[in-house]
DNA sequence: TGAACACATGAAGACCTCTTCAGATGTTCC
DNA sequence: GGAACATCTGAAGAGGTCTTCATGTGTTCA
């Protein structure tokens, strides 16, 4: 137990364009509600594709398409198993990048416009 | 001291249609370099517009309009001092959400693309 | 009031993304 | 080998995104 984020190098002062475009292009993997879907069913367990396309509800070809980028991103794995191909999570820093973000966004203020600027 | 990630509720089961969208919207803010670049500069104090603009190496107009886009997400505020505006994240949730996202995302396996697919 | 400054805004264009459709690849079982 | 199954893949089109340019709004100071 205890091992949170709390035992964590600070973060860098200002991020580089390279590293700035890494983190970009990763979260924008989970920037669009079939993908965040997708990864909340596989942060619950592995399963096939055919499976994660009931789960979500979508066309296979569509949940194909995005594994595919998921993958190239390192942020699933796809093992097959007879004629199945079965996805899981890449590793634990996905499963809580998810948790974290979630949990985050759902205690954020949403809708809070005012401001200064009109 | 103590108050990271263990004292949360388990994530959702499966998100539902709504949440993913929210969910799904939120993160699309955080998903590209040049918002990237902005909310980590902000991650590290408030700073006007022109500030901004500086240190993250875009024209003002660009920078002006991820912010207005930023604001209304409710991820930062914007006050007015003079005849500047400074912007500020809007609370530690957006700062904790952008450090988890870069510490993940930057202990990741990246690359490791070889799978049972090809 | 007018000029200079700081920022916001609208429109337009290049570019990327997501889904669907049709077909290809690989696996199992007979 | 052939049929049925599970998944992948390429092409194409609708829709969205990000930047730039030009202009508008609000503030300070003289």
């Amino acid at each position: 137990m205890g091992h949170g984020i709390e035992g964590r190098t600070t973060p860098p002062a200002q991020l580089d364009a390279e590293s700035a475009a890494t983190v970009a292009a990763t979260l924008q993997a989970l920037a669009t509600p079939s993908r965040l879907r997708i990864l909340t069913r596989l942060r619950h367990g592995a399963c096939s594709v055919g499976e994660l396309a009931d789960a979500v509800e979508m066309e296979q070809s569509a949940v194909s398409h995005q594994l595919r980028l998921l993958r190239a991103l390192g942020l699933v794995t796809g093992t097959r198993q007879g004629r199945s191909i079965v996805y899981a999570l890449y590793d634990n820093h996905v499963a809580m990048l998810l948790d974290e973000a979630v949990y985050h966004i759902e205690h954020l203020g949403l809708g809070v416009t005012d401001d200064a600027v009109g």
